[in-house]
RNA sequence: GGAUCGGUGCCCGAGUGGUUAAUGGGGGCGGACUGUAAAUCCGCUGGCUACGCCUACGUUGGUUCAAAUCCAACCCGGUCCA
C-alpha cells in the first residue's frame, strides 16, 4: 500500500464509477462546497438520498450502481434515505417520453415498493441500526396546499424549466409539455427539504433536479445537498442505456441461469465500466483475456444476488446449455466422465443415466439455476405449442407456434419439430428441462 | 376562441372504398456461422390449446354488399392568429 499521494484519494469508494460531485472545490476547506470536506468534519452520520418511483416491480443493474454507492455510504457510517415515491410517480419523471402516468393505487404502490426493498436487500445494509431509513414521499408531498404550492413554483423561472435537457428537445420539437411536469422537479427538490439530505444520489440525467433540491434547501434555510451523479449504464446490447423496456437489462431478481447468460456476453468495450461500477474488484487485476474477464464478470456479479455456488453452477451450464448441446439437467451431483470421447451422466447415487454423446464437458446444474415450471394446472393432453406458451418461455401461443416452426426449441436437446406433437401425460414431461432459444429455460416439476 | 395540418401495428412510415392482418424501413426474436458477442446470410415479427375463429388503422356512431380509406360528432397533438 502506498501511501494516498492527494486529497482525493483519502475516499477512494467514494470516487470509484462517478460521474460528477457537485458542488466541487477541491482546494476548498468548506464543507459546503467540498464532500470531502464535509465527510471529515462532520460529527454526525450524513443523510443520503436515493429516490425511486415505485412504478414498476423490477430493479436491474442500472439501478443496481446508485444502490452499490449508497452501501458505501452505509460502510463508511452515515445514514441511507430511501425515498419512495409514491406521490411523485403519478407525475412521473418528465425525462423521456410525454405519457401521462397512471395513477397508482395505494395497493399498487405497497406492493412495488416492497417488492424494490427485497430486491435491494442484498445489495443494502438493512441490518444494522441507523443506517437505513425508508420514507415514502407522499408524507409531505400530499400536505402541500395550494399557497404552498405557488411558494414552491415562485422559486422557479419557465426559462430555468427550459433550460433542462429533456424540456428543451421537446419544446423545440414541438412535443406535448404538460404543466404539471414542470412539478415534479420542484417536489423531487422538496424531498430533500423533508427529509433534509447531505447528499442526493442520481443518475446524471438527474443533474437537474438534484440542483433543484439545492435550491430549495437554501430556499428554507437549510444547508444545501451535495449532488451525486453516477453514470448512465449501457444496456447488455452495447448501445442503450439499460432499461426494461428495451429489454436490454439484467433484472436483479432473475434466476443465476438467465443472469449469466445475458452477462457473459457483455460488449467489449462495455466490461471495465461493467467491472467498476457492479463489483468490487480492483480494476488492475481483471483476467488478461476479453473472453475470461466476460466470464468473471459474469462470475462476480451473478455471485453477489444468487451466490457463490450458484453463480458456478450456471457458469458450468452456460457453457454447456447455450451451445445447444446435450440438455441433462436432473439437478444431481454428476462427475463428468469422459469415455471414449463421450461422456456419461451419473445420478448422484453412482447409477448411471444416460450416455451422452459429445465431447464437450457435461453439467449438471443444481436446481436453483434454472426456473422450474408445475405442470399441476396443466390439463393433459396437452399440445407442445401451448406448453411452450404455459410455461413463460415466450408470451403468447402463436410466438411458441412460431419459434417451434424456426427450430427454436428444445425439450431435453432434441429439437422439437412438429406442431402437432402432444403429450399424453405429466410423466413425459417432469424433470425434464424445456429451452427456447439459447438461453430460456425451464425445468418441469410435478 | 378562430384558422389549418395531423392521429396506422414496438417505433418510423406507406396505403385514400374491395385479392389488406394491412407495402417498406428500424428495432426485436429465432436459425446458421464464429467456443461468447459483433459482422454476415436466412426466417419470423396481431390473438386464440387453431387447417377454423376473433380482434385491429385516435374514439363513437353513420353511409355502403364492402371502409384504415367516405360522412358526422367527439377526444388528443402540431403550427399560425387572437
Amino acid at each position: 500500500m502506498s501511501i494516498a499521494p492527494s486529497m482525493s484519494n483519502s475516499f477512494p469508494w467514494l470516487h470509484r464509477g462517478i460521474h460528477e460531485i457537485f458542488p466541487d472545490q477541491p482546494e476548498s476547506k468548506s464543507p459546503d462546497e467540498n464532500l470531502e470536506q464535509r465527510l471529515i468534519q462532520s460529527n454526525r452520520p450524513l443523510r443520503i438520498k436515493l429516490g425511486i418511483d415505485p412504478t414498476g416491480t423490477d430493479i436491474h443493474l442500472g439501478h443496481s450502481l446508485l444502490f452499490r454507492k449508497l452501501r458505501s455510504f452505509q460502510d463508511a457510517g452515515h445514514t441511507a434515505v430511501l425515498i419512495i415515491g409514491d406521490f411523485t410517480a403519478r407525475i412521473g419523471d418528465p425525462t423521456g417520453k410525454s405519457e401521462v402516468r397512471k395513477q397508482l393505487t395505494e395497493e399498487q404502490v405497497a406492493a412495488n415498493a416492497e417488492t424494490y426493498l427485497k430486491q435491494v436487500r442484498p445489495i443494502l445494509d438493512f441490518d444494522t441500526p441507523g443506517r437505513l431509513e425508508v420514507r415514502y414521499n407522499s408524507e409531505w408531498l400530499s400536505k402541500l396546499d395550494l399557497p404552498q404550492t405557488l411558494e414552491l413554483l415562485a422559486t422557479m423561472t419557465v426559462g430555468q424549466m427550459l433550460a433542462k435537457e429533456g424540456f428543451a428537445e421537446r419544446y423545440k420539437q414541438g412535443t406535448a409539455i404538460y404543466l404539471h411536469e414542470f412539478l415534479y422537479p420542484l417536489m423531487q427538490g422538496y424531498d430533500s427539504v423533508a427529509v433534509q439530505s447531505d447528499v442526493e444520489l442520481g443518475g446524471t440525467d438527474q443533474k437537474f433536479n438534484l440542483a433543484v433540491g439545492r435550491d430549495l434547501q437554501r430556499h428554507f434555510g437549510q444547508t444545501p445537498q451535495f449532488g451525486l451523479l453516477m453514470p448512465i449504464l449501457i444496456g447488455t446490447d452495447g448501445v442503450q442505456k439499460m432499461s426494461k423496456s428495451i429489454g436490454n437489462y439484467v433484472g436483479l431478481s432473475e434466476d443465476a441461469l438467465s443472469m449469466y447468460s445475458k452477462l457473459e456476453k457483455t460488449p467489449d468495450a462495455l466490461i471495465l465500466q461493467y467491472f467498476e461500477l457492479l463489483t468490487d474488484l480492483p480494476l488492475d487485476q481483471l483476467p488478461e483475456g476479453a473472453r475470461d474477464r466476460q466470464k468473471r464478470l459474469a462470475l462476480e456479479i451473478v455471485s453477489q444476488y444468487r451466490g457463490r455456488e450458484a453463480a458456478l453452477d450456471a457458469q458450468k451450464a452456460a457453457g454447456e446449455l447455450v451451445r445447444g448441446g446435450i440438455v441433462q439437467l436432473r439437478g444431481s451431483i454428476v462427475q463428468p466422465q469422459s469415455i471414449t470421447g463421450s461422456l456419461i451422466v451419473k445420478e448422484a447415487d453412482g447409477s448411471v443415466l444416460s450416455p451422452v454423446v459429445s465431447d464437450t464437458t457435461f453439467i449438471v446444474p443444481n436446481d436453483d439455476i434454472v426456473p422450474k415450471f408445475s405442470l399441476a394446472p396443466i390439463q393433459f393432453p396437452v399440445k407442445a405449442f401451448y406448453l411452450v406458451s404455459a410455461s413463460g418461455l415466450c408470451k403468447t401461443s402463436s410466438e411458441a407456434r412460431r419459434h417451434i416452426q424456426g427450430g427454436a426449441v428444445r425439450l431435453e436437446g432434441d429439437k422439437l419439430t412438429s406442431l402437432d406433437l402432444t403429450f399424453e401425460s405429466p410423466d413425459e414431461l417432469v424433470g425434464k428441462v424445456l429451452q427456447l432459444g439459447k438461453n430460456k429455460f425451464v425445468r418441469f416439476v410435478p
